[in-house]
DNA sequence: GTTTGTATCAAACAAATGTTCGTACGTCAA
DNA sequence: TTGACGTACGAACATTTGTTTGATACAAAC
């Protein structure tokens, strides 16, 4: 087993991992049976239960492999920010809504990896444990940090976090319900339109930022 | 029937749909059975075909009933300072995060309201049609409307749009996402941590209000 | 007193669900 | 060739699901 086989190595697995992910994400968990997902995958009923061993399992995997995988590659960029020497709050902001929000994901993608967190933020689930521990609570300290070093004056935590919290909210929000705001602006999910939300975020949020600072 | 009794002119129903939307809230539609609902109301499994003809239907009627007259309450204080004569960007903000995160309904009550639409943003159920027209328009054109009355310069609603739906996402995200709400900050949801999230959320979205409007 | 309509309940129904089992096909080593 | 092993597949399993049916109790109307 060659690295770079890994995932090629096992085509049926992925072929499961991939519609359960695309399934999953669009209907919820229990919406989903797992025939319609090994019929999607063009396979059959028992290779469920061979590979992962119950449908739970599966939904597991797919957050312990696809949906980890991708959280990296959105909290990169910020990563390689705190390498660097000099920068500005709105520089940590503007990242950050981007990773998110236009980062090199696929559109599809990207609101596929939304909805599959936002139905767990509701409730304390084994996905939810794992996803807290491994992404969501680094990213906050990681941006928590980030500003801390580069905010004019200090700001105590608690504020900071509630900040964070704004802003993910905005950027699960504008991901997840993309039919509100679709209704509500009259406007589809082009490039021109994100490009504007990413700016609309960032205007808001480094506003509250010095909002914040200030007092 | 005189009207005063009409909430409890009749029991098992009202149970019924009080149960309903609890677990429907808690858990989700497809994750609750009607075996479920109809124990927890403590009547029989045929209740529910006879009172509602079917779990959509059940399902639907809780939001016709026990979601809008709540969302009617939510709307209310915004609607009273629309009658007003003087009021300031301040005041809406402050009215609209109010009502949604520290109105008179009780916590839970407030936690239900928002789990059982956070559950229907991302697809385009009956459900979601239904709140949309009846709920969600009406109301993101009331906060724009107030908002065009008492700012000193001319804002595009595209922007005054894009802020509602980011003063929305914070809102639902603080309610619905609690867990993580918690996790993060360590707080608890009493009285004091929802005063300091309604403050918070003030604040943010004012800041990004002036902004918008400075440029 | 009989009838009519409403509400409650137990039992059964058909369909769908996650899971398990036995078997068959292929590959590789002995 | 033989045996072992990993994989694939169809069929069946026991539960759970939403829904339907028929019987019973009770109250109001005639």
């Amino acid at each position: 087993m060659s690295q770079d086989q890994t995932k090629q190595a096992d085509p049926t697995r992925d072929r499961l991992l991939d519609e359960a992910e695309r399934l999953f994400a669009k209907k919820g968990y229990n919406a989903v049976s797992l025939r319609e997902i090994t019929s999607a995958a063009g396979t059959h009923l028992a290779a469920v239960n061979y590979h992962f061993a119950s449908k739970e399992n599966l939904y597991l995997e797919v957050f312990r492999t696809r949906w980890m995988a991708r959280a990296r590659k959105i909290h990169q960029p910020l990563l390689e920010l705190e390498k660097q020497e000099g920068f500005t709050p709105e520089d940590v902001v503007r990242t950050l809504a981007k990773s998110f929000l236009s980062g090199d994901m696929t559109n599809e993608e990207r609101q596929r990896h939304t909805q599959l967190i936002a139905r767990e933020m509701g409730q304390q689930s084994k996905a939810f444990q794992l996803l807290s521990k491994e992404a969501m609570l680094p990213f906050m300290e990681l941006a928590i940090r980030l500003w801390q070093r580069c905010l004019p004056q200090e700001v105590e935590p608690e504020r900071l976090k509630l900040i964070v919290l704004s802003i993910f909210s905005q950027v699960l929000y504008f991901n997840f319900a993309r039919p509100v705001v679709s209704l509500v602006t009259g406007r589809q999910y082009d490039a021109e339109f994100v490009d504007q939300i990413v700016e609309h975020i960032t205007q808001f949020a480094l506003c509250g930022l010095n909002g914040s600072a200030k007092q």
